[in-house]
DNA sequence: GTGGTGTAG
DNA sequence: GGTTCTACACCAC
């Protein structure tokens, strides 16, 4: 932020980093920090970053509205990884210890965040949201994403001059807006509206807030993001990328300078941003090699011409633990079991299939208390990895056994060993055709339909392009010849189990109410999805109108299949009453299940039957019913027209319910329950949500807990079946999702029955 | 392919 | 630089 001599000095600098660069255009810019004429490159590339709001908070906020108002605290183990803005004005910070929050901010209230399942799914709902209007969209964790709208703007400009001429949406970083001269770069003009236009689709159809940038470069847009939080934008104009590197206190500011590199530059004595620009390199290279030293003073000088590269299916999913102590092979037992049937239940839903095994622990070393990490893998066999992908329940034995194999190449069970990580990791996954009999014949429609509506418009070509080249060591469907499409299907399949329902339905729901969403519509789609958004919404009339075809259904599409497919598509669509309802079923019967007690006990009657056998009788029932597409099908057609808590009338669904969660509690360790929050099965008890730590809530003033009483009454049944099954320590949600029937999703799904007001 | 490290949110 | 729970890239072997 320091202007001055340093300026005038640097100029030389930037001219020869600049040189490359055809005909810079020489601007003066007022109000700014360059009031001389400076070479600026032109803006070959338009980069959003977007970063959403205290992601975690927001989530919670969004499944329990009533957080909103209170301070909000998301906790794994004794971390507050993230909080809302109501926490932070109360001086809770991200990364803080629980004690030091709750002595800071008494009222703080804690919802446990150790299970990502929903954070992930919203994640992935947000990067799909994004790829429906230009395909380029790269993940960065679970909360941001980068997305280069380069053609969109260009096509945006050539289809209408005028916009050029529109002003700048949101900030100009180191400017008034109204001194920003729009006509000096149109492209980053035209990219902050249609950044301003995304956000609002964000908020409109999930409800999420978040902050976007808009610059050249994937870093310039990553460091201008936050310069205006939250939930608002800024633009970086190239005239202010000395700006804003110079602004960064210290390396680590820079985004890929980690720790390490960080330390290893400081060995050289470069501590600020100005001093990695002005190293020689040669010295530089000797440090790092050609390579790294080039990206590294690139980094510094603002320069990064990595493209977005679009993430795609994840290429591992993974599930850990971490606690305090583990120290016998019976707890690790439990422990890998544990991990291993969430992350199953993860894999059996992506479609894909696993070659690969790893197992990885974190030892306790008094003298290196971060004492890295170990791990072991191993190749699944063939017959294992397609009982995963088919949902067969004898793949989780044979996958702890496996596990406990590497575990022992790891660690001489002979000697005292302390633990305090156990990760479980599936990767080298391998797409299979074969996925069309598992019920993805559905998802095929659901995902397909909106990109498939893009048959005719320009972008369907990049957008196959990309997500080709996204699906790294897939393998291409090749069925009935229609290669291109059934890619198609295998890329939508790595979204993770979003029911096809709500693709469609937040997207009817706030064409039809949010004027401001339907105006801005048009804008945004205009890139890829052209005209389709009027034909999707004809093609899936919605939850009441429904037509021939169900929902979410492409009649282009249907009408391609042979005529068995087309038959068992309807009837899977339109069942008998009673049946289909599987999946969502087991959401609304969740909360008559069983007492939580009762769970509670029946883990200890079966806890001394382990680890000799694996016996999970209920989880093989429930998994069998994988193997129906028909089922599946339902559930992903079906649930669209499903009422937010109407009652569920088919007992037998009770209990293999209640079943699946005797055999699954059985699983949880007994020492997590006693650490940590009040659990929240009491809390369940308690007839408030599970995810609301009971003592916090009796801390709160007598008017915001008659309150939040009120908000949770109308929302239980939405509350109980997430909070029900909540447990302590590790995923307890994936245990949850065990149920044939996609559970989580049908509680995203009621979700949207019952949108929260932000 | 395996195992470790570094980076990131 | 460490807490958490992931996920990816890169490198040496």
């Amino acid at each position: 932020m320091d202007v001055g001599d340093e300026d005038i000095e640097d100029e030389t600098d930037w001219n020869s980093i600049c040189s490359d660069f055809v005909q810079p255009p020489h601007v003066v810019i007022h109000g700014g920090k360059y009031c001389s004429k400076v070479p600026v490159p032109p803006v070959q590339r338009v980069i959003l970053h977007f970063d959403l709001d205290c992601f975690y908070a927001q989530v919670e906020m969004i499944r329990n509205p009533a957080l909103r108002n209170v301070p909000l605290g998301i906790q794994q183990k004794y971390i507050i990884v993230t909080c809302n803005y109501v926490a932070r004005d109360l001086g809770v910070t991200k990364l803080m210890l629980v004690t030091d929050a709750k002595e800071k901010c008494p009222q703080l209230v804690l919802v446990k965040g150790e299970d990502l399942t929903h954070y992930r799914e919203t994640s992935y709902k947000v990067t799909e949201l994004l790829m429906s209007f230009c395909p380029l969209v790269e993940r960065l964790g679970f909360d941001e994403n980068f997305m280069d709208i380069t053609e969109m703007v260009e096509r945006r400009i050539e289809q209408n001059p005028e916009s050029a001429h529109y002003s700048y949406e949101g900030h100009v970083y180191n400017l008034d807006t109204s001194d920003a001269k729009v006509m000096v770069h149109p492209r980053l003009a035209v990219g902050s509206r249609i950044a301003a236009e995304l956000r609002a689709e964000i908020h409109s159809k999930l409800g999420l807030t978040g902050c976007a940038g808009i610059a050249t470069s994937k870093l310039l847009a990553k460091l201008v993001s936050g310069a205006f939080k939250p939930n608002q934008q800024t633009t970086l104009l190239p005239e202010s990328v000395k700006d804003i590197m110079g602004s960064l206190n210290g390396l680590r500011k820079v985004p890929g300078v980690g720790h390490q590199t960080a330390k290893r530059l400081q060995a050289l004595g470069l501590v600020s941003v100005q001093d990695l620009q002005l190293f020689p390199l040669a010295d530089l290279v000797r440090e790092f090699g050609v390579s790294t030293a080039q990206r590294l003073q690139n980094l510094a000088l603002g320069i990064d011409d990595t493209p977005v590269t679009p993430t795609g299916a994840p290429q591992s999913l993974s599930d850990e633990d971490s606690f305090k102590k583990m120290s016998s092979t019976n707890e690790v037992w439990q422990k890998v079991k544990d991990l291993l049937s969430s992350i199953l239940d993860r894999m059996h839903k992506d479609g894909r299939q696993p070659l690969t095994l790893r197992l990885t622990i974190r030892r306790y070393s008094a003298t290196n208390k971060w004492f890295s990490r170990e791990s072991r893998q191993c190749p699944i066999p063939n017959h294992i990895g397609q009982k995963i992908t088919s949902g067969n329940c004898d793949a989780l034995a044979q996958l702890v056994s496996m596990a406990m194999k590497l575990f022992h190449k790891m660690v001489d069970t002979n000697t005292a060993f302390h633990l305090t990580l156990l990760n479980v990791c599936f990767s080298n996954l391998q797409a299979k055709c074969a996925a069309v009999s598992k019920g993805s014949i559905a998802s095929f429609f659901t995902h397909r339909s909106p990109e498939k509506t893009q048959a005719s418009s320009r972008c369907q070509e990049d957008l196959s392009q990309s997500v080709l080249g996204n699906l790294r060591g897939q393998v291409g469907s090749d069925v009935e010849g229609k290669t291109e499409e059934l890619t198609g299907q295998d890329a939508s399949h790595w979204i993770p189990d979003i029911p096809s329902n709500l693709k469609i339905k937040p997207y009817t729901q706030s064409t039809m109410h949010n004027p401001e969403a339907s105006q801005q519509r048009p804008m945004v789609g205009e890139c890829c999805i052209g005209g389709t958004v009027d034909d999707k919404r004809t093609n899936s009339p919605g939850m009441t109108d429904v037509p021939l075809l169900p929902p979410n259904i492409d009649p282009e599409v249907f009408r391609l299949l042979p005529e068995d497919i087309q038959k068992e598509l309807l009837s899977a669509a339109y069942p008998e009453t009673a049946h289909g309802l599987h999946s969502h079923s087991t959401q609304s019967v969740r909360p008559t299940v069983s007492d939580p007690a009762d769970r509670a006990h029946s883990s200890h009657h079966n806890h001394s039957e382990q680890p000799a056998s694996l016996s999970q009788p209920a989880a093989c029932k429930l998994n069998d019913s994988f193997h129906s597409t028909r089922i599946d099908l339902r559930e992903t057609v079906k649930g669209f027209d499903r009422q937010p808590n109407a009652p569920t009338t088919n007992n037998q669904q009770e209990h293999t319910v209640s079943s699946l969660q005797y055999s699954l509690t059985d699983l949880l360790e007994e020492g997590n329950s006693s650490t940590g929050l009040v659990s929240q099965r009491q809390s369940a008890d308690c007839g408030f949500p599970g995810n609301v730590d009971p003592k916090v809530f009796s801390e709160l003033p007598p008017e915001v807990q008659r309150e939040l009483l009120s908000e949770w009454r109308q929302q239980i049944p939405v509350l109980k079946i997430s909070s029900s099954l909540k447990k302590q320590g590790k995923s307890p949600l994936a245990r949850e999702k065990k149920a044939p029937a996609k559970s989580s999703q049908a509680n995203d799904l009621l979700k949207y029955f019952k949108p929260s007001s932000g």
